[in-house]
DNA sequence: CTTAAGCCTAAAGTATACTACAGAGTCAGG
DNA sequence: CCTGACTCTGTAGTATACTTTAGGCTTAAG
């Protein structure tokens, strides 16, 4: 029999109490029972719960995400095959954010390696690269 | 013409007239020359200056990052292996965060591929990883 | 000249994700 | 039994990066 306080759970999740509160406050988490003075009572289940939201968290997803992905189980409509779709569209999503990272990442390295990493700023190619072409037509500057 | 307009800098940089006194406000950019009106005038420069903060901003630079990058810039005792040293610490945050989200992407695909999307939400494995019975998403997803 | 578009300041609002009180009740070790 | 650690609710503050609003001048086109 787990019967956890709120302090524990926070602990055992690497969160502070604040913000299992303030989950509990967001719909993340669902409203454990409480004891007879009114503390919330978790089982060892919730810590389970909330190290996955801290994890996907630490991915880049926004809690409205995590929420969207832990909600899944308690949509009473949903068919297997809906919910087998919502976490296929969640692995497009993954392989987007994986693509456009991989593109910012080639960027930098392309700059990393024309630069030398010697004298002064005012040659400094990264910074030339950022800045881009200056050139501006008379069209874009009119009106 | 060299006497531009916030809102001609702004459609010039593609950003909105109220992000770039945002960005002067914020010490990212210098408070250019008014005019008798009281009108900020820019010259081009300051173009080239806001599409590097757009373009690094893009990169994954925060603002602070950016201030920081234009600083060494102007700073003529600040040397191209400082700037470079930047771009090589953002480079490997971006390289973190594809591992990650490979991860949980496996973990995602695993689940994907043991559920035949049939039938009521029920018996749905993928739902079954979800609730954290210590399986599948304690060892995937958790620390 | 009129009027719409553009500019000004200062302040408040938005969204995300917490984090920190304030004031009060509750539980466990010595 | 006392003390200190723990918990409660509700509200407010923090940081990032803008965006909007309010009220009021200025400029350019017709």
């Amino acid at each position: 029999m787990n019967r956890l306080t709120i302090g524990k759970v926070a602990k055992g999740a690497g969160l502070g109490i604040e913000t299992v509160r303030f989950y509990e406050r967001e719909g993340l988490i669902e409203p454990p029972e409480r004891s007879d003075s009114n503390y919330r009572i978790y089982s060892s289940q919730a810590v389970s719960r909330l190290r996955f939201i801290k994890r996907a968290k630490t991915l880049g997803f926004t809690l409205r995400e995590i929420k969207e992905l832990l909600s899944l189980r308690h949509d009473p409509s949903a068919s297997k095959s809906a919910v087998k779709l919502q976490v296929e569209a969640k692995i497009e999503d993954i392989k987007q954010k994986i693509s456009d990272l991989k593109n910012i990442q080639q960027t930098l390295e392309a700059l990393d390696e024309c630069c030398n990493g010697q004298g002064p700023t005012d040659d400094c190619p990264i910074l030339k690269a950022l800045e881009g072409d200056g050139t501006l037509t008379d069209k874009s500057l009119s009106q």
